[in-house]
DNA sequence: TATGGGTACAACCGTTGGCTGTGTCCGGGC
DNA sequence: GCCCGGACACAGCCAACGGTTGTACCCATA
């Protein structure tokens, strides 16, 4: 199907005529004709009853308009998701179920009017050159890795400290506990496959290990979450780490167990990141709905990298 | 813009490569090439960065995706809605802006999960035909006018009574009044442009001028309700029905009032009519939600032709 | 360095889709 | 009752689009 020959259909509809619909789109009556008919074979159904004052619409047309309608009105946002000028907030999230997918849900529902595009960057630097080129418009990172300082012309906030929870199958030795001490976790075998080194967070869990003397391997290929957890779930001796706000997509009842930590959480700083001179208006909306929504970081009884900070 | 092109873009980037989505297409590596290549011309953005192992997305790629997702899905509901096979529920309602819209609104917030088409025909006759021939499935009507009772293979139930009320402008004789009785009317000039004589719903209006003595004039041309309003508005001497639950467009202040009447309240009866045979599942979900959403009919102090009764 | 897998470019060709010219149908006016 | 005007459909023509085959190029890997 065509979106020319849809465009078409509704502004015969709107005319009530094909010659006019013809002038509208700067063709022929007859090529109006022709692709009507053309979009009524296709469908299998007739959308007009020709008379001799024009072209009405069939119960079928009927049905059909407000889809095309439609379709004209995704096509148009589609075209303006990629334009230079004027396009949708685009905003860089680490992962589609982390705890960033979470805030931007909210301030969509409190902005419903603001379009949103969401991609997903690989690690901070990439991030930084595409807020740099205004490919994207602001990204949701832990910043500043020891050695790599932010640039001047990139701005931060923290917005969220997000715990992690420790996951486990059924026969894990913590999987009983109702909480556990970072103090308990050492020595147990925490297996985090997919950390990819000079990221931000391989360096994140770099120094929650040198902090607290904990075992995480980051070997074995990475199959993706879904193995990931089917390992954990099956063997007794392996756990890992999750967002405490991650969605898991699994299977209720398989058994996984989500345990908060304590003395201290271990949290995930997210912070804010954009360009200094963007002036995308639903950059400052978002950044202010972010302040109302989000709490302060920074509690007692939590631990992030001193590298963590906003400025 | 071309939708296969779109589906090609999809399938490459969920395939990561051009190969295997030409394969799935069942064309050659060349045609997806070339449809990629102008697509990204039409858009004038890259889409893809082109590697020694595929294609993956560039930033704006990710940004469109969804957006192509999404373009596919309503075409194909597009289609779906002119299918001859389970198709979405199609609905014929009088007015988009009357009661049975709002019946509709109701339903649809209740099962969002069913297809709705809404249709408007222009009188029963018109609609019986369509329930018979198969091409809607169901009607919102006023039913049996006297003289033409329904088919023997047409159902219907009485769903709702909507009271009529007064409209007025601001400088008209009962425009301070908070009700008025149907008493009060006669000598007042009704005015209902549109009217047209056949229809179920002249012969309403036909029978309330003979049981109450009312004068309704239905002459001159019918210029839309905008114009309608204007005039009722400007014109201190007339009036008009209004359906309770009809949604006005129209600006706030400017005077205009609605008036209930008693002694009796004229109720428009709104019936729903469906073919004794038709196998629609989500039409008996419809039938199931107007029972239990909707109240009796027939209340005390309320007025409705003879024949407006449902079997 | 050779190889394999993947993409882009060139040439060829059938089909699509637009235009012009013409036929047909219907409603309104003389 | 006839004619005319407006509107849509059909036929023929032609350019442009889009698909296929053949081939060159690039890059990662062994």
């Amino acid at each position: 199907m065509d979106l020319d020959t849809v465009r078409t259909f509704v502004a015969a509809a709107d005319a009530g005529q094909f010659q006019e619909a013809a002038a509208e789109l700067a063709v022929t009556q007859q090529a109006v004709s022709k692709r009507i008919a053309a979009l009524e074979r296709n469908l299998g159904v007739r959308l007009f009853t020709r008379t001799a004052r024009g072209a009405e619409l069939t119960i079928d047309g009927q049905a059909f308009l407000p889809h095309a309608r439609e379709l004209l009105r995704v096509a148009e946002r589609a075209v303006a998701s990629v334009l230079p000028g004027r396009r949708p907030l685009r905003v860089d999230v680490i992962a589609s179920r982390g705890a960033a997918s979470g805030l931007m849900r909210g301030f969509h529902r409190a902005h419903p009017e603001i379009e949103l595009d969401v991609v997903m960057l690989f690690e901070i630097e990439t991030a930084l050159a595409a807020i740099r080129s205004g490919a994207i418009d602001t990204s949701f990172r832990a910043v500043a890795v020891p050695g790599r300082p932010l640039p001047e012309d990139i701005e931060s906030v923290r917005v969220l400290d997000e715990p992690l929870q420790l996951l486990t199958g059924p026969a894990h030795a913590l999987a009983g506990a109702r909480s556990v001490t970072v103090a308990q976790l050492a020595g147990h075998r925490i297996w985090m496959p997919g950390i990819v080194p000079g990221t931000e967070w391989a360096a994140y869990y770099d120094d929650l290990v040198a902090e607290f003397g904990l075992t995480i391997e980051a070997t074995g290929p990475n199959f993706g979450s879904d193995a990931l957890l089917d390992t954990i779930a099956d063997t007794p001796a392996l756990a890992t780490f999750m967002g405490e706000q991650t969605r898991l997509v699994w299977p209720a009842g398989h058994g996984l167990r989500r345990i908060p930590v304590t003395d201290p959480t271990p949290v995930y700083p997210h912070s804010l990141l954009w360009h200094r001179d963007n002036p995308h208006p639903a950059l400052a909306t978002l950044r202010s709905h972010l302040a109302a929504a989000t709490a302060g970081h920074g509690a007692a009884g939590t631990w992030a990298p001193d590298w963590a900070t906003s400025r």
